[in-house]
DNA sequence: TATTAAAAGATAATTATTATCCTTTAAGTT
DNA sequence: AACTTAAAGGATAATAATTATCTTTTAATA
């Protein structure tokens, strides 16, 4: 388990017990909605504001300390930043995998034949993981 | 223009004056938000309610006559079904394009590599447009 | 340990979306 | 062309999701 606190201060960002649960969480669990992640959260702050996690979670994305992933026909999930991936969504369980993808041709061969400029890009396949392929 | 209107009744949807006009919307727009939705059709109706908006927007969507595009940091757009593509969405205004890449040599290789079943594929791409360049 | 700005918690307010209910109408039938 | 009826529209209430506000607590630093 990695230690949150100095990566938290560096973003200006106080390390609170909240907070390190809440970079924990997305440590541990990869990929997480709003919804689930204050379910987790409750039991381990009993008392904890739903406003605290989408304060929390509203910060860290403003620092790019977390990103959103917009999955099509569900839930945004969050996940800690990394190197540039893309990702898988069972249709089925709804689970999240990351997917390293290299798409630099690709995006090159876009960038010359259009006029816009790219700065990023978002892939996300669906279809079914191993599990419910067999279920 | 397009006569959508038995194109709507082989979805089973009768073909109002108000769906006619949404399909006219998306038709002419390519891509639009709810709000944006609403407002022009205010424009032709003004008595339209929103709740006609969401749900005939809502209808079309079960019936794949469109489709909602995810759009990282923006509101999603709806769009006429087309065959398969990706987009390119402007982060200075917004301006969503249609883009034709072939992915499958991507699909088939990250199908090949994995163990889970690929049935779509939604790639956003990010930048600046043309005209946010110089601007 | 004292100070203070930031964060947490409680909850009100706002925004987005869906549900309900009553009226109107498209589309098929006579 | 009028008749019938299920579907759709409009108004608006209800719900869900998110943000704002305000007070109390606490992390960080002196």
């Amino acid at each position: 388990m990695i230690n949150y606190t100095d990566i938290l201060r560096q973003h200006n960002l106080k390390a609170t017990p909240q907070r390190l649960a809440i970079t924990d969480v997305l440590y541990v669990q990869g990929h997480i909605t709003i919804e689930s992640l204050y379910k987790v959260m409750v039991k381990k702050f009993n008392s904890i504001s739903l406003a605290t996690i989408y304060k929390n979670i509203n910060l860290m994305l403003e620092n790019s300390f977390i990103q959103e992933v917009k999955i099509p026909h569900a839930k945004s999930v969050y996940e800690l930043t990394k190197e540039n991936h893309s990702h898988f969504a069972c249709e089925k369980c709804g689970e999240i995998q990351d997917i390293i993808i290299d798409l630099d041709n690709i995006i090159n061969e876009v960038a010359r034949t259009n006029t816009f400029k790219i700065n990023s890009s978002d892939l996300v396949l669906s279809g079914l993981c191993k599990n419910c392929q067999q279920n």
